[in-house]
DNA sequence: TTTGCTGCAAATCCTTTGCAGAGGT
DNA sequence: ACCTCTGCAAAGGATTTGCAGCAAA
């Protein structure tokens, strides 16, 4: 765990707003103005793979990144991209019916919303 | 509707293998040789977008296309990545439920499911 | 003639990778 | 010394775009 990779984990851990890798860059540089972006490629892949955080690979275009690690739905907005968390509980229940119906061997499920935020809701 | 345009659209209903740009200028270029991958990426964007076809952007790095635009569920196969139709019912109460739940306008939801495809989950 | 579409090639965007040097154990 | 990690820069892959020519209305 080095000091990058910490204060990596710690910004993500301190939002809730699923930032892309350069947004995260950009979060990162105002308390190491050194690092550079491979670097946080390189670590939210590595603490994506320890459980610590999730990739998140919404529609759109970029890959996201959420730091919380535990299963959870997501929204985004179709207006300005953002994602937020979906306030559902899992629907453990789905997987157990399309088990039933296919050859597949189920592993996981992942479920996102669309629709518009409060913010693009309210603006023409 | 060109004569380029109808050939990705009838390649496209042809199959249920959801494939990627590439794939889709592989198969199409078999009838008309001389088109460009520039003309398939545009095709497919004015196709979808005029409902005609499907957009997927499942886990993974690269966009699907599916020749049928309604409404349906896919599962992929985290080991050989390839996209099949998931035979389960659309589950619109998951968007009534999220909805009494949000300040979001939801107007729809995607789910995907991964798990191994049964020729993966029988080989080593 | 106007409009939209094409093939081609170059550009763009996001992400990954090669490498030499730094840091910690 | 060893191993892992870093910063930097370049490469990579998928997708988009600029442009001049073509085709149909």
């Amino acid at each position: 765990m080095t000091c990058q990779r910490k204060v990596i984990l710690e910004e993500l851990r301190k939002v809730n707003t699923h930032p892309s890798a350069d947004e995260i860059y950009q979060m990162v540089r105002k308390r190491l103005p050194r690092i550079s972006l491979g670097t946080v490629y390189r670590n939210l892949e590595i603490l994506s793979a320890l459980g610590e955080i999730q990739k998140l690979e919404p529609g759109g275009h970029l890959k996201r990144f959420d730091g919380n690690p535990h299963d959870h739905y997501h929204i985004r907005c179709t207006r300005c991209d953002r994602v937020a968390d979906a306030p559902l509980n899992l629907q453990l229940s789905v997987e157990e019916k399309l088990q039933a119906a296919t050859d597949y061997k189920i592993t996981g499920h992942k479920l996102e919303f669309v629709g518009l935020c409060p913010r693009c809701a309210h603006n023409p």
